[in-house]
DNA sequence: CATCATAATGACAACGCTGTCATTTTACTC
DNA sequence: GAGTAAAATGACAGCGTTGTCATTATGATG
């Protein structure tokens, strides 16, 4: 049917040990037969055959996404990106939905490695921020690749990076600019870095303008609608209430716009609403709210590419094979929510 | 390292080919060896090696879900679901995510299906409905599971099937036990399955408490919070406006809601909203919505199963092993947005 | 130009399973 | 209980690749 490994290499007048170093990558073959090598391949549109690699091989030709999320909007984006660039190389995507606050989620991961025999993981929050699930990873010796919130890599394992602090930052610029004085934030999960690190941005960006947060206008909650609905009440509530409000997510930006309508309080011109994530529901809110986009397929894509790089020089022993973090900061995207 | 078939056999004292019979449910192999073979198996917790079996095996133990939906919960639910009956018996899935508007989809998932060598397909909504996609599908002679919408099986190809219109039928008549008299429905794209199976419900509904359907109150629109907002308005501008709304999902209903609370209009006591799916938008408005839901995880396990059943079946060339469809009815959800 | 180290290539077994076909066991018949 | 068909089981090759180790080509050195 399609070519094999064989069919190459007699096309090519080589071995087919040849031609596996070829599509492996080895660099140890000369230029010339190694161009003989890429046009027998291309002129047989050969694909090696992937259950013929697991067998043979060491390694599996396959990678793990590993989540738990409730936002099934982050998980499909993610596991597109990841899927599109395992396509582009070769490898396969197992994916296994957890339980991040299951004790035994060590256990079970570890397991699912060595059982599927993984070669490597991809971790995104709340699973890429929990030290003993790395740790047990680190000390089991299963690959992996973070996405995370934060601004800099916090080691030199592979990991991509989220600058959440920035984007606040921006998010709460805008809101200064647009002469707001008094500005709210209610804030979801602490143990969530995400929260920690927008919020970290909003006090950035308030000293940036020389102004001082006011305890009373800070709320902490937990990333849902109803977190929204409560919080703005007790703002709107206070002597001097806010005249904006920075949300850690959509989902509370959106529940807080629910409550301030019931109560009569116009959106946006008497209450400026900003939200983060750009999720679905930021668009199916009136007025749309003003959000910060992640381009969660592309930051997903470019974790796994980094993952499968570090896979391979390690395999070629390459030590010190460090690949420089990539940096993602979400774009601020204005709608009416913020509008004067 | 990890159990082989080898050492199953060697434990159990049988050849390895028997052992091979039983972990494919050949069915040739007698009561107590097979017995012997189950407890070696459980003994050694032996887990066959997918790539040695793709290899070897003619065909490759890998399932395909393919799917074109907005709706990311309905998706993460069915990838589950099929996730869970995979791993139970030893399959992998291969996602793909895919447009269903593209003139040369057909092409693309025989393609698809031939270069991954896909055992079988799993396709929900849109694509399952979709008459020239399932053509190709037999022609080619890819096996396939589909689900659907709708109260019996179209033929006797593996399907399963989600009955919308009884659910609908429960809905509306759960507004009528109200004490509801005009009760108004807006339809997503006509195109879908989901949406005419939902209205004939409506409608039967209707009749069966002699009610003549006023079809002034019945607006065509999509799956879309914009479309509630629209139609709610021209609804309530009626010189006789509806008491009750049905929405064709929770997505169209919370629009719905948003718009007529916008107007003044007070849910549930001077408006009734129903919407169907059971989405987290349903528990995220005030008040929350009377819905109806499906158990998308366990429909796509089933239909997963069946897939694998009917896949088996052919294998051991037993014709004419037709398997009844399954039938699920969504399930009455009734919350404050419908209460007196 | 002989010598040696090193780079490039090749021969072949092995990975764990299934398909084919041969062999053994069982069940049934007269 | 011999004979036969059918059921159950087993022996062995082969799937397409990689790892190991052997072999050959290349280049550097004195």
């Amino acid at each position: 049917m399609s070519a094999t490994i064989k069919s190459v290499a007699e096309y090519a007048g080589v071995s087919i040990k040849t031609v596996s170093r070829v599509i492996n990558n080895e660099g140890t073959v000369k230029p010339d037969t190694l161009a003989k090598v890429q046009q027998a391949i291309d002129a047989l549109d050969y694909r090696p055959n992937k259950a013929a690699r697991d067998l043979a091989g060491r390694d599996n030709y396959v990678l793990g996404y590993v989540y738990d999320n409730p936002n099934a909007y982050y998980i499909l984006a993610m596991q597109n990106g990841i899927l599109k660039e395992c396509r582009a190389n070769g490898y396969e995507l197992l994916i296994h939905p957890c339980d991040a606050t299951n004790p035994d989620i060590i256990n079970e991961l570890v397991n699912m490695v060595n059982s599927a025999r993984l070669a490597g993981l991809i971790l995104s929050p709340p699973l890429s921020e929990m030290p003993d699930v790395l740790q047990a990873m680190d000390d089991k010796g299963i690959q992996y690749v973070r996405v995370l919130s934060g601004d800099k890599a916090p080691d030199d394992k592979p990991c991509v990076l989220v600058d959440d602090y920035q984007a606040a930052r921006q998010i709460t610029g805008h809101l200064l600019d647009q002469g707001h004085q008094r500005i709210a934030f209610i804030a979801g999960e602490k143990q969530h870095h995400s929260t920690t690190e927008r919020q970290r941005g909003f006090y950035q960006a308030l000293a940036d303008h020389g102004i001082q947060a006011d305890p009373k206008l800070v709320i902490d909650g937990t990333y849902s609608f109803g977190t929204g609905v409560q919080s703005i009440q007790q703002l709107l509530a206070l002597p001097e209430p806010p005249t904006a409000l920075f949300a850690c997510n959509d989902e509370i930006a959106a529940g807080a716009l629910f409550g301030a309508r019931m109560q009569g309080v116009d959106v946006p011109e008497a209450l400026a609403i900003a939200g983060f994530e750009n999720s679905p529901f930021s668009t199916q809110t009136f007025p749309p709210l003003t959000t910060a986009s992640q381009p969660t397929a592309q930051i997903a894509q470019r974790a796994t590419s980094s993952l499968i790089r570090s896979l391979q020089a390690r395999k070629r022993k390459a030590e010190n094979h460090t690949i420089p973090a990539d940096i993602f900061v979400p774009e601020l995207i204005v709608r009416e929510s913020t509008s004067r």
